[in-house]
DNA sequence: GTCTATATAGCGATAGAC
DNA sequence: GTCTATCGCTATATAGAC
């Protein structure tokens, strides 16, 4: 910090991001200014313009980028058993949500503060994550293995179950992440039937 | 709207809390002015602080009035069976989230923008809530009707799943309220090991 | 690439008239 | 109870020097 003048190009950028994706996380998109970014970076206000055009696409650069890593990241196996595919997405999305809570958070609270097409870009990504589950619920109902009223309104309890997780899990308190694992993997499994 | 000049005491407070609570809920706390709250009600916005100190008790009386309102409209019943009391509270909490959507959409995602002293109180009342569903499984748990790993962190499981509703959930759609309630009682039964 | 300086606008909150 | 007017401050974004 504290840090003026000199050119550090190929670490700035990433250093701004960095500092937004936590300062928005923390206190909201609207609630924080660039210049607080640009003093958590050591920068000046005005620098920031050199890597983003203004802060609506800082934001939507946070969540697309996001959301494309979670959907790299999840490497389905359709050749596996239903439930077998299911126990690893419980155990993938519980582990990624903690890994990347800032993120979490902040695509999910500050959909509203997108322009229209921005919203609609990531709507999408985030439908298409959700059919990856849909997917599996879909397979498991036909090998009768799962047994759901409704697949899509099921998909979206489970991820809403999974993704709560960030709002209570706290690193090094009473349960620790493989055991959180289990647990919610108990409860998916009931909740399909299985 | 677009009145001005005139003295409404009776009305303008009640549209303030509309307006303030629409408007946050749907923009963000930080997001939002003084100045658009008194122009959606019709007033200047030298106005609005005859009846709030200033924008953040607006802010924290919206929440705390929700959540005593919630935990007033639970009602639990002991003596029935824990669960027929579950089946209540499933249906209870989601058909409260839908009429209520903004309210509960605003209670969980401006909780960082209260006053640390604001904080502490909207978080009791949210766990005093939690416990009303914690109580319904451990006496379950104790009647042998329901097996859950972990008492508190299937509780924050189904409370997550439960609120997630608001998330997709649009009138007039796919499913009414009624069917909504079905099928997310089938998905909770099943993940207690009902 | 980063700085300083600034244009332009809006903010929360208050004072005093009616 | 509401208005008008305003204080003091901060915001995003840009221009031009280095």
């Amino acid at each position: 910090m504290a840090r003026t003048r000199g050119s550090k190009a190929e670490i700035t950028g990433p250093l701004i991001r960095e500092a937004a994706l936590r300062l928005f996380a923390r206190h909201g998109y609207a609630a924080v200014s660039m210049r607080q970014i640009a003093r958590e970076v050591g920068v000046q206000a005005g620098a920031l313009y050199a890597y983003t055009p203004d802060k609506q696409a800082l934001l939507f650069d946070l969540m697309e980028t996001h959301m494309q890593r979670l959907l790299a990241s999840w490497q389905d196996d359709t050749a596996s058993p239903p439930l077998v595919r299911l126990e690893r997405f419980v155990r993938f999305h519980i582990a990624d949500s903690l890994d990347h809570s800032d993120s979490v958070f902040l695509s999910y609270m500050e959909l509203r503060n997108l322009s229209e097409v921005n919203h609609r870009k990531i709507s999408k990504l985030r439908r298409d994550y959700e059919s990856k589950l849909e997917s599996i619920l879909r397979d498991g109902q036909q090998d009768e293995v799962i047994g759901v009223d409704d697949i899509r309104l099921s998909a979206m309890a489970l991820i809403g179950m999974l993704t709560a997780v960030t709002n209570w899990y706290r690193a090094g308190g009473r349960l620790d992440q493989q055991r959180v694992g289990d647990i919610y993997w108990g409860l998916a499994k009931g909740a399909v039937g299985a």
